[in-house]
DNA sequence: TCTGGGGTCCTAGGACCC
DNA sequence: TCTGGGGTCCTAGGACCC
């Protein structure tokens, strides 16, 4: 049987969370946008009448003021979208535990097993209720899987519910650009373009191998996705486990004092350090990201031997690689990421098990101490009486 | 007056081990 | 005296998404 999935589309998220704290700003212009003084003027979100006026996410903000001067800017403010954010998922989780979180303002739902309640009246239903409890407009794509809700959500906005089934696919999907796919962005669509694929129409008929050669693998997982198909399941774990936590700022200006710049990293690594003891995670590998004036981008990891987490072993980690790859150009961007976090308790789990593996590998070496000095006797015993001593001086 | 900040997934080469 | 093939980990970078 083919299953019913939503995909959840918080239309112009951060915009709507401002609109939603003041309502005074409803029917004007809003975006939400970084200071250019400190070099992070782009618009990170704009309302359906900024949209209207042709501004967009990106976009700078003087160009975007230049289009509307009476336009209403507001500083981001994520601990009030993280808030509401949070709000959101735990409505939705009312409607079906299986709900999958995909980012801070989308997700999937996968209500296969409510076939009491039609799919368009519990959409309308989800629709309200999130305008009315927590006033953030919500657009929904409703079909068999994944990849095509995602698709549907994004046909109808704002608060649009649009269905789109496997046999709608050839008329409704195949016309559009492949610049408009899921999964395809800039660099995809030109390759595509330069195989002579326009649309998604002609992706979805195009050679495999000649795919898999310019694209590898993505090649036929996105041809399966322009023929409707997809098979990944809703997955609610999926959306909570974090495999990576990190913090960049873009500098207000381009620095070259190393004392400066070290003062800068042992922010990120408070920030990063309090995040990870909030998700009660810790990390083994430390990633670097500097940022040149010129925008080149590098980044440099090391994984240490022992799990981490405090503030100052991830400061301490971030220099030894700052002082190692940064080649004294100035630096506009830096950041701090701890790689492949993973669940404290495991950490635990995994020492205890280094040790039982150790003293499983001193017993071993005993036993065969044993037999060597059953076959042969005398020296053989001595060197491997010495081989297990020295194994217990590296364990204490 | 160019170009944020948070992520995920995939690839590819080299080291190392068996 | 010659030297396979598979698996895993580490590192760096690219592409994509919101």
């Amino acid at each position: 049987m083919g299953r019913i999935i939503f995909h959840i589309d918080c239309n112009s998220f951060f915009a709507s969370c401002e609109e939603a704290y003041d309502p005074s700003l409803k029917g004007k212009p809003v975006v939400v946008a970084g200071d250019p003084k400190e070099r992070r003027g782009i618009v990170l979100a704009a309302n359906y009448l900024a949209k209207q006026l042709g501004i967009y996410t990106t976009m700078p903000l003087w160009e975007a003021k230049k289009k509307c001067p009476s336009l209403i800017v507001r500083k981001p403010n994520f601990s009030l979208y993280r808030a509401i954010s949070q709000q959101v998922f735990e409505r939705l989780q009312r409607v079906s535990p299986l709900l999958e979180r995909a980012s801070i303002d989308e997700g999937y739902l996968d209500v296969t097993e409510m076939a009491s309640v039609h799919p368009l009246i519990l959409a309308e239903h989800i629709q309200r209720d999130l305008l009315e409890t927590v006033q953030i407009p919500i657009s929904i794509g409703i079909a068999p899987n994944k990849f095509l809700a995602k698709m549907a959500s994004e046909m109808k906005k704002p608060l649009g519910i649009t269905v789109l089934r496997k046999r709608d696919v050839p008329n409704v999907l195949w016309p559009l650009t492949v610049e408009t796919m899921h999964g395809v962005g800039e660099k995809t669509a030109k390759k595509l373009n330069a195989m002579g694929i326009a649309t998604i129409g002609d992706l979805a008929k195009a050679n495999e191998i000649a795919l898999q050669q310019t694209l590898g693998i993505y090649g036929s997982r996105l041809k399966e996705w322009a023929n409707g198909i997809d098979h990944r399941p809703v997955n609610p774990e999926e959306g909570e486990k974090r495999k990576s936590i990190g913090n960049s700022i873009t500098l207000p200006y381009d620095v070259t004092e190393q004392r400066v710049l070290l003062d800068i990293l042992r922010q990120l690594a408070e920030s990063v350090g309090r995040r990870m003891k909030q998700k009660r995670v810790v990390s083994a590998t430390v990633q670097l990201t500097i940022r040149y004036h010129d925008f080149q981008t590098i980044t440099r990891s090391k994984t240490w031997d022992n799990p981490f987490q405090e503030a100052e072993e991830i400061f301490r980690y971030a220099a030894y690689l700052l002082k190692k790859h940064w080649n004294g150009e100035p630096i506009r961007l830096l950041g701090i990421t701890a790689l492949d976090v993973f669940d404290r308790k495991e950490a635990v789990k995994q020492l205890d098990l280094f040790h039982y593996e150790e003293e499983a590998k001193t017993e071993a070496l005993w036993k065969t101490v044993e037999k060597l000095r059953k076959k042969f006797g005398g020296t053989a015993i001595q060197k491997g009486a010495a081989l297990v001593e020295k194994k217990g001086e590296q364990q204490n």
